[in-house]
DNA sequence: GGCGTTGTTGTGCAAGTGTATAAATAGCCT
DNA sequence: AGGCTATTTATACACTTGCACAACAACGCC
């Protein structure tokens, strides 16, 4: 798109800015996966995303070795963001263990986290875990991380409840309750607009409180 | 890699044979989903996949009109055979609906379904429901469709415990059992070796029970 | 058995890819 | 203000890609 309205210096070299090594290697993050989200890996060319991080080809050389490192270094950043904003739920100090693990619920059933942009990327990157020991790693990590998150709560949950579970059932109920997470979260971000808001958070709180064999929490029932 | 071994007519054209139409298209649909599991939608080139099939990449374009209709066609053919294996637990005339559901979620969690290259296909697609409506339809159809099998069973299972819920609940129960199992299928596809075989099958009936507030089944019920 | 049909091969090509590197300039330091 | 240096642009290059097309040969048909 060549820029005619210009003063038109022919051969104009490009004016550009300096800006700091974070704030550009993060631009080129954003772009990265903006490009990947609509393109795919491949259809993500290092000239479109340098396009939209709005600087030349070359300047991605500079900051990352090769196209490998920057989609490397863009997942990660991706799966950070991510599980970011789930953990954080879990921080709320003066909040029962029960309260918190439905606060963590709702989080990830909910925007940012449920959104099809989001899902386009993990699905693509996830898509070449097979194949790439390097990403399968990535997930691995990460997964287990989050189900050990889960498996916390969960414990606490239980002890509230003076509750002994051993260790089979603590990690048979994590595998279950990341599947129900996971899962709606999956058709949340596929299917968004099938679900009223806080459908699915309410339908995960449930399933995993019937998982938990939790009673209904709005008040004591006999059962 | 030059056969210099051979009697050497030096400009020797390739042997080869003429298939059938149907069974060449299977070839190539199959090599077309074996080099996408392998290197990524658009990582398997036409030469990738024409190798895999054992013929030279001009063929490809004498039955297909672009590599993008061969994507296409191979995309179909996978969620087929996908849906195809799973709906076949259902029919089973003779069983309880509780029996059948079980063998639904059993079936769903075992190979060939469990299966990293299955999901390393279907994470690739799915990637890009995002940008392309076509396969975004494509989905949705085929996710309709396993939630509606998934509803009809639950109905035949809570009306045999002779529960009559309404069609709220039912949609609800059928959200949280079809996110239940996709989530185990995808840990059980990612981390296989993490479970010991049947293990995820256990989980999942064991959490859907929960959710639909079933009895255990036989587990202490000794005849 | 020759012959025509058409499935199949091989080659060519323009466009686009990642990478390499030289040239230019923005912004800090003194 | 005026250089210095690292950031940024611009260009070049070898290679791959999807697609087009002409030559060839396997197989059915007379």
């Amino acid at each position: 798109m060549p820029d005619a309205a210009n003063p038109a210096p022919m051969n104009a070299r490009r004016k550009f800015r300096r800006e700091g090594e974070e704030r550009r290697r993060q631009d080129l993050i954003d772009a990265t996966l903006d490009s990947v989200a609509e393109h795919g890996l491949e259809g993500a060319t290092l000239r479109t995303i340098a396009l939209r991080a709005g600087v030349t080809a070359g300047l991605i050389r500079h900051y990352f070795p090769g196209k490998a490192d920057l989609l490397q270094e863009a997942y990660a950043a991706l799966m950070d963001r991510m599980t970011e904003q789930a953990k954080a739920a879990l921080l709320m100090e003066d909040a029962s263990p029960r309260q918190r693990l439905a606060a963590f619920v709702t989080a990830n059933l909910n925007a940012p986290i449920i959104d099809q942009r989001v899902f386009s990327l993990w699905a693509t990157f996830i898509g070449r875990a097979g194949a790439d020991p390097t990403l399968a790693r990535a997930h691995r990590e990460g997964y287990l991380g989050f189900r050990n998150e889960v498996e916390a709560v969960v414990a606490e949950v239980l002890a509230a409840e003076r509750r002994k579970p051993d260790a089979g059932e603590l990690r048979h109920h994590a595998i279950a309750i990341n599947a129900i997470i996971d899962g709606l979260w999956i058709e949340g971000c596929l299917a968004g607009e099938m679900f009223s808001p806080g459908e699915l958070a309410a339908i995960g709180i449930k399933a995993i409180e019937a998982e938990l064999g939790l009673a209904p929490e709005k008040q004591f029932q006999e059962k």
